[in-house]
DNA sequence: CGGAGGTCGGTGACGTGTCAACAAAGACCG
DNA sequence: CGGTCTTTGTTGACACGTCACCGACCTCCG
C-alpha cells in the first residue's frame, strides 16, 4: 500500500535512528531472552509457568474472583483466561464454583493446593527476577523503566487504542 | 547499589521494593500490551506475524542462510525455527534448499513472494513501532532503555547463564 | 409479560513455542 | 577403514494464545 497523503510532512516511513533501533532491539531481546530465562527457572523450581504464577498471584488476595474481573485485572482476554483456567483446574490449582445471583459464569477459586504451590514458588521466583533482571540495573534505570511503562501504556492498564 | 542495611546477609527472599515492582510491572505490561498491539497491526496490515517478519527480515540481507546460523542470529532455538520455517514454507514465503558440502541440513532461502511481503509490510510496521512505542518515549528514555538491554543481557546476544 | 440487545464465559480451529527424543551426516581418531 | 562423538535439523506431544463464534443468561423497556 503506497501512501496517498497529499502534503504530508512525513514523506517516507521515517526509519528508526540508531538510538531508536537500539531501544527497540533492547525491548525485543528482553522479551525474548529474559522471559525465557525467568520462565525456565520458575518451571524448574516449582512446576508452574509464568501464566500459572500470575493467575495464582492475582487470585491470592481474595482467594476467589469472577473470571471476567480476573481477566480485566490481568489484561488477559476472557478466552485466554478460560482456556488457562481449564488447564489449571485439571491440575487441581484452581476450581470453578457457581456463584448465586448470576448463573452465566462462575467464580474462580484458589484451591489449597494452588495456594501452597504459589507460596512455595514465590521466594525462588522473586529471587530469579532479582538476579536476572532487577539487580542488573541501576536505581536510575529502574526508575526510568517504570517511567517508560507509564509513558507508553498510560498511567493505568489502558490497552485500548 | 543502594545498600540500605549495613551488614545484611540477605535474610529473606528480599521482596521487591515499590520502585522495583514498578519496573517489573512496566516490563511485563509492555510485553503483554505493546506486543499484542504491534502484532495485531502487523497482522492486519500485512498478514504477517511478528515472528514471520523477523524471519524475513533476518533473511533479507543475504537472501539465504543456514537454519542454525539464522537461529543463532535470532536467538531462537533450532526447533522453533524449524517449525516456523515449515509453516512459512507452506505459505510460499521461504524455501528449503539443499546445500552442497553438508548434506545434514539445508539453506533457508527467501522466495520472491517472501521478499515482496517483507517490503510491503516494512513501512507500516515501522510506523506502528514508532506510533505505539518510540514516539511515546523521550530521547532520554530511549537511551536508557538501550542501556538496560545491555545491562541485563550483556553487550551481545549472550543469552547463556 | 416478553422480546431485543448486551454480557458472561466456553469452545474449536489454528498458529505458536518448548521439550525430549531422534536420525542422518560430518569429524575425529585409533 | 571403522567406531565413536558431535553437529544439524526434524519430529511428536503438548502447553499456550488468538480469533471467531456460540449459547446461556441478565437487563431493560415497551
Amino acid at each position: 500500500m503506497t501512501a496517498d497523503a497529499p502534503a504530508d510532512p512525513v514523506p517516507d516511513p521515517r526509519w528508526l535512528t540508531a538510538e531508536e533501533m537500539r531501544a527497540w532491539l533492547a525491548y525485543r531481546r528482553l522479551r525474548l531472552v529474559l522471559s525465557a530465562a525467568v520462565n525456565r527457572e520458575l518451571a524448574q523450581d516449582s512446576g508452574l509457568s509464568e501464566p500459572d504464577y500470575d493467575v495464582l498471584s492475582n487470585l491470592s488476595e481474595s482467594g476467589r474472583r469472577r473470571l471476567g474481573e480476573l481477566a480485566d485485572r490481568m489484561l488477559w482476554s476472557r478466552s485466554r483466561l478460560s482456556h488457562h483456567i481449564t488447564r489449571m483446574q485439571d491440575r487441581g490449582l484452581v476450581r470453578r464454583e457457581d456463584v448465586d445471583g448470576d448463573a452465566r459464569g462462575s467464580d474462580i477459586v484458589l484451591t489449597p493446593a494452588g495456594r501452597l504451590a504459589l507460596e512455595e514458588a514465590a521466594p525462588r521466583h522473586v529471587a530469579s527476577v532479582r538476579r536476572l533482571f532487577i539487580d542488573r540495573m541501576t536505581p536510575e534505570q529502574i526508575r526510568v523503566l517504570g517511567d517508560i511503562g507509564e509513558a507508553v501504556l498510560g498511567p493505568l492498564g489502558d490497552h485500548t487504542e
